[in-house]
DNA sequence: TAATAACTCGCAAACTATTCGCAAGTAGTG
DNA sequence: CACTACTTGCGAATAGTTTGCGAGTTATTA
């Protein structure tokens, strides 16, 4: 159980919910903290949307999940082990599509290099329009 | 008077609020909605929030105007006519810096041939750490 | 220019997403 | 097993944004 020493170090215990939340965002691959919580409470029904929250944040900090901005509104969460693609969103359907993180090396390289600034471009989509919108 | 032009086609009304809000977003640069109301109030302080929120999605469904994510929260919005950038956000110091569009132009291009996704670089920030804070 | 239809505005209430305060509960240490 | 700091649930509070509605404006047509 990784997730035990990693919040331990930082003086963190691993509590159920914790753990609940943690399993529900690595099964969900990407999800907004509501669907977290639906999640979770399909076995547990008396967890609170704050705890989810919270732990979400917690998670983050240790390392153990990360945020995502997909549009307006909410953010997304992933297991961070997970998170080795960016998101191609659609602006027209809506969908999200995965691209691996190379496509973009080039460009994480150009702003390295001009402008001295370490890109993390999974934090933000990538908006657009997708190949089915485009025709 | 451009403006008037575009929205007269879709059958909208160049008003004072309007051109008042236009004009904000043009003198600010990016500016939050709120931030908007705030400029147009110095001169005309009976003005809506409301109004200001609906104007800038009149103004967008137009193209006179466009919204970007910086982060978390509130979309900030742009005159069209001046997103020739990308912007860089720092996640440590939370600065906005800007890039122009060409350092993307590798990226976009890989995305279009690869997946056959048109992207739009400027719609969503660049999310990492600037070059002061690397350090 | 009067009549009519369509568009806008301001205001207040409604929503959505997220955070906070606090008392009660509990994991982890010794 | 007791103790302490971390956690939880709950309800209330916020922040940001959207909506309903009546009154006011403007464009169009006759």
């Amino acid at each position: 159980m990784v997730e035990k020493h990693e919040l331990h170090e930082k003086g963190l215990r691993l509590t159920p919910q914790r753990e609940l939340v943690l399993q529900a965002v690595r099964e969900l691959g990407h999800a907004t903290p509501e669907e977290v919580a639906d999640k979770v409470r399909q076995t547990h029904p008396g967890i609170n949307l704050s705890t989810v929250y919270r732990n979400l944040e917690t998670l983050e900090n240790v390392g153990l999940v990360q945020h995502t901005h997909l549009g307006h509104g909410g953010a997304t969460y992933h297991a961070a082990e997970e998170l080795t693609h960016l998101h191609l969103v659609c602006g027209e359907c809506g969908s999200v599509g995965d691209a691996p993180i190379d496509v973009a090396a080039n460009f994480v390289q150009n702003l390295a290099d001009d402008y001295g600034f370490r890109t993390d471009v999974t934090h933000f989509a990538i908006y657009g329009t997708c190949a089915a919108c485009v025709k």
